[in-house]
DNA sequence: CCTACCGATCGGTAGG
DNA sequence: CCTACCGATCGGTAGG
C-alpha cells in the first residue's frame, strides 16, 4: 500500500480540521502544508468538501462495520459493550485527526451528504440501543433509560483524542480505566 | 432588566453560531435575523470575535463561579460532584445554543483572548480534580485515575443540550438518570 | 504541477 | 440606522 499523494492531502487536511476547523481552514494553505501551490491540488482531490466527505464516511463505515461484527461475535451485552469502547478507544488512539474531524466537522458536509452521515449515525446509534436493551432486560446492565445511557456512553469517550497516551502501557491503562469508570460509575460501592 | 438590541444581537449569534458554527456564520446573515442592515451592527457591537468573547467568558465565569460556591457550601465530595453534575445540566438546558459555543466554537478566539479562556478552563478542571482526589482519598469514590476521571465526567454530559427534554418532569427525570449512570456506571451491580 | 486569474463573499469603515 | 464601498481572501478554473 503506497501513500499516494492524495492520502497525504488527506492526512494534511485532516490535521488542519482539527486546528482550525473546517471553514477556518483555507485551500491555501492546505496546499503550503502538502508542498504544492492550491490550484495543483485539484488534479488530486475535487473539492474542500469532498475531503471532509471521505474523512467522515470512511470513519462512519469503520464504526458501522465494527459494530455489526461486534454484535454478530460476541455473545453477552456486557461483553458487546466493553467491546464497543475498546473499538472507540482503538479508532480515536489511531488517528486522533481524523476522529476530531469525523466528531465535529461533519456538520459542514452539505446536502445530500449530511443526510447519508446522518442516517449512518442513526442506524449505529440503533445498533448500540440494542445492546443496551437487551442488556437491561437480561439484567446484565442496571435498569436506566437506554437512550439517555446511549449518549452518555457516546460522547463520555469523546475527549481520548485530545489527550494521548504516550505509550502502549499508558494505552492499556487508559482502556482499562475508562472502562471501569463506564461499567461501574464513580462511587462502584 | 431590558433587553437590549445588543442582547438580541448576542441571541441571535448565538444560535446561528452552534448552528454553522463561528467561521461559516456572516454578519450579513445575523444581521438579516435581528432585523437590520450588516454595517448597522457595529453600533452595537466591536467585532465579530466580541460576540464570541462575550459569549464564551460570560459562561467561563459562570461555571467558575458555580464550582468555587459549591466547594465552599457543600461538605461530602459525593454530593459536590452530584451538584457540579447538575449545574452542568442545568446551564446546559437553560441556554443551549450559548452552550453549544461555549463548547465547540472557543477555538476561533485569537490571541490573546484563547489564552485566558483555556487558564480560565484549567482552573475549572483543578477545581474538579481536587473534588474527586478528595473523594478517592476519603473512599467516598472508588480508587482511580483521577485525570482520566475528570475528562469522562466532563465530556459525559455534553450531548445534553442537543436533546432538550419538553417540560420539568422530563428534566427531573433527565438529571436523575444521569446522575445515576455516571455515579454507579451501568453495571451497578 | 504551475501562473494567471475569476466572481463571490468576507468583516468592517466612511460619512451622513 | 442606512448606502456606498474598501481591501483581503476565498474556492476553484483555464490553459499550458
Amino acid at each position: 500500500m503506497k501513500k499516494t499523494t492524495r492520502d497525504t492531502i488527506r492526512e494534511k487536511a485532516a490535521n488542519l480540521f482539527m486546528e482550525k476547523g473546517f471553514y477556518a481552514t483555507s485551500m491555501r494553505e492546505l496546499a503550503r502544508d502538502v508542498g504544492m501551490e492550491a490550484p495543483s491540488l485539484y488534479n488530486h482531490i475535487r473539492s474542500k468538501e469532498d475531503i471532509l466527505k471521505e474523512i467522515c464516511f470512511d470513519y462512519a463505515h469503520r464504526y458501522l462495520e465494527g459494530i455489526t461484527f461486534i454484535r454478530k461475535t460476541v455473545s453477552s451485552n456486557r461483553e458487546q459493550l466493553r467491546a464497543v469502547i475498546d473499538m472507540h478507544i482503538e479508532i480515536a488512539l489511531n488517528d486522533p485527526a481524523s476522529i476530531t474531524v469525523f466528531n465535529d466537522e461533519w456538520k459542514h458536509l452539505k446536502v445530500p451528504a449530511i443526510s447519508d452521515f446522518r442516517s449512518m449515525r442513526k442506524t449505529y446509534e440503533n445498533q448500540l440501543l440494542e445492546i443496551l436493551k437487551e442488556g437491561i432486560k437480561r439484567r446484565e446492565f442496571a435498569h436506566m433509560d437506554p437512550d439517555i445511557a446511549m449518549y452518555t456512553l457516546l460522547s463520555s469517550i469523546k475527549w481520548i483524542h485530545h489527550k494521548l497516551p504516550k505509550n502502549s502501557t499508558d494505552r492499556v491503562y487508559m482502556k482499562n480505566t475508562l472502562e471501569r469508570i463506564l461499567l461501574y460509575g464513580f462511587i462502584q460501592k
